[in-house]
DNA sequence: AATTGGCAGTCAAATACCCGGAGTGCCAGT
DNA sequence: ACTGGCACTCCGGGTATTTGACTGCCAATT
């Protein structure tokens, strides 16, 4: 049973924390905001966000903190997106405006993001899965090895190095690369590699072994998809929240480098309605993430791949500013890789 | 003036130091080491080498610790590069042994040395500018839009995406294809940009922008060396490290992603005969890194092109084992990306 | 039933203080 | 050149004390 006020009391709650980094107490409450009654009232209300366990005193008789489970109802009812700053947004122009391919994309956006929140930013690679073979290039580089180049819808390049069981001619390396992009070029990647699969078939007997190398080298090339990587930025960020974290954020970090962790996460993440989604506190399965919250949104290429971004912070951030700034930065970034 | 045996007392502080963290006295000396003196007469030592400038009291009585230049002389005169462990051996084999592509080869070397120095590691993109062009590939994406992408020696791919002022039919790009491989296939980089700046000129009026257009991006790609990127790991260990820096370690990490810091660092650095380098506190340009040492090496590729790699940490640090891990692994990586 | 003022109780953080121990510098003696 | 001895210094840790900011509860009020 939690009346309106205290819902409002627990906004107040939040807010001051995470502006303060101070225990709220009754007192400061009714001092900074008009809430018409006195302080005695307020505590009453506190009581009863304690008994719902959104909000906890650090020890008795000491100003209140939001709980994950607050700080979970402030985000799904309270939080008011607030929209960027034009300057915010002219950052996010300028700074995407002009890159090229798409590491530097993505490398951009990181940063951007890391900036706008000051909090850790992450960016995940899009998947290629739904995209398309555009070319395939097959480059010697000695007498038994080769590179293999394979280029997809969306400008992703995906190389290799092949070593080869016998050694190869130019001539017959130009047929095959030919007969290899007349039959793959245009396929999505999947029906790319079961293509592949009865190629290796159409050549003599003499040929199959090195034919089979370079065959098996691409399908492995193109069923691997990228989606397992990251990028990041603003990992200074989270040394200057440091004190938001009781222990060490050594683990914290950790956990961040070990990429896999984040990998999970994002996979575990489905987007809702808003198109954003936090992760808080203990929710987070990473017990190393017990005192972290992560915002990711995700976004979609022309390739129709999908993959997510976000930011990762301690539990007492701002997620007015960074929940808006993630779904901004998404959005942007959505529109600039569509557009074909 | 410093006798043969202050040096060895140098030695032991600064190995005691890094050891301990903890200030070292004359009395703890000679119980540890078997210095076959009395501790008055190492305490005389001491006050030589603090006349020197090799060693300092953080405060009267109390132990001394090394100055930078301190460790300036332990580096240059006393370390000795301890040979890594069989363990540690293996573990680059298996680490860097099975690895395909580029990005894939850095991104474990980092993570790599990062784990055998307990550091911050860093490794630098190789440089374009002695590799030669292998091939170079015309994708058409849209009829006003085509991809570029340039490999080089070593498997080194760059792409680019380019807008055309006009359109551009298959036909004419695949002559203009061969054309550009023909005169350009097998030449340094450098010489590339003044073979295809000639180029455009050979093509009719008409074609003159859209063929303008082409030669601009590919000129643009060919000299942009990628030497500019860096890779990272291991911003946890700093963490772990934080007690070795006076302030906070905010400063340092910013330093750090902001690439730019690292990379004055590594065009400053010139390798000297024993193929390591170590630049140490305040000899560093930033401020930010006046309590951090930097250990790099060269390392080649078959391209002949030359980058760099390091580890960064504070100035205590275990010089001796992160100089051999550094070396070790600049050598395996030598080897690595120079086999042909 | 909701609100208020008042009051006693509690705990953390800040301050002051003291003391032990490690280490130095110096000097006179070997 | 080395050593033992001695006076001196200062850091760090421990304890005690004070201060201040809260809460929880209750009786009174609207």
């Amino acid at each position: 049973m939690v009346s309106q006020r205290s819902l409002e009391v627990l906004r107040v709650i939040v807010q001051d924390y995470v502006a303060s980094r101070e225990p709220v107490g009754s007192k400061s409450i009714v001092e900074r905001h008009a809430f018409g009654v006195s302080a005695a009232t307020i505590r009453n209300d506190m009581a009863m966000l304690e008994d719902e366990d959104l909000i906890t005193a650090p020890h008795t008789s000491s100003g209140r903190v939001p709980t994950d489970k607050g700080y979970r109802v402030f985000v799904d009812q309270l939080a008011d997106l607030r929209p960027l700053t034009t300057a915010q947004r002219q950052a996010i122009e300028t700074f995407l405006g002009r890159s090229v391919d798409l590491d530097d994309v993505l490398a951009r956006t990181v940063r951007l993001l890391s900036q706008l929140t000051n909090q850790v930013a992450i960016v995940q690679y899009p998947t290629l899965s739904k995209s398309r073979v555009r070319h395939i290039e097959l480059v010697p580089l000695a007498s038994t090895r080769l590179m293999s180049v394979v280029i997809t819808d969306g400008g992703r390049v995906e190389q290799r190095i092949v070593e080869l069981p016998t050694e190869i001619d130019e001539v017959f390396l130009g047929e095959l690369r030919a007969k290899i992009n007349a039959s793959l070029g245009g396929l999505a990647l999947t029906d790319a590699v079961t293509t592949l699969s009865t190629l290796a078939q159409q050549f003599s007997p003499v040929r199959e072994n090195v034919v089979g190398a370079i065959v098996a080298a691409l399908s492995e090339q193109i069923a691997a998809n990228r989606a397992d990587r990251l990028v990041m930025a603003g990992t200074a960020n989270l040394v200057r929240t440091e004190e938001d974290f009781s222990g060490s954020i050594f683990p914290v970090l950790e956990a961040i480098e070990e990429q896999v962790t984040l990998l999970r996460l994002f996979g575990e993440m489905h987007v809702d309605q808003s198109g954003i989604r936090a992760s808080i506190g203990r929710e987070n399965a990473d017990v190393a993430l017990a005192e972290a919250s992560v915002l990711t949104s995700g976004y979609t290429t022309s390739g129709g791949s999908l993959a997510r971004l976000g930011v990762l912070g301690p539990t007492r951030m701002d997620y007015s500013n960074n929940m808006a700034a993630v779904r901004a930065v998404a959005r942007y970034l959505t529109r600039l890789l569509g557009e074909e």
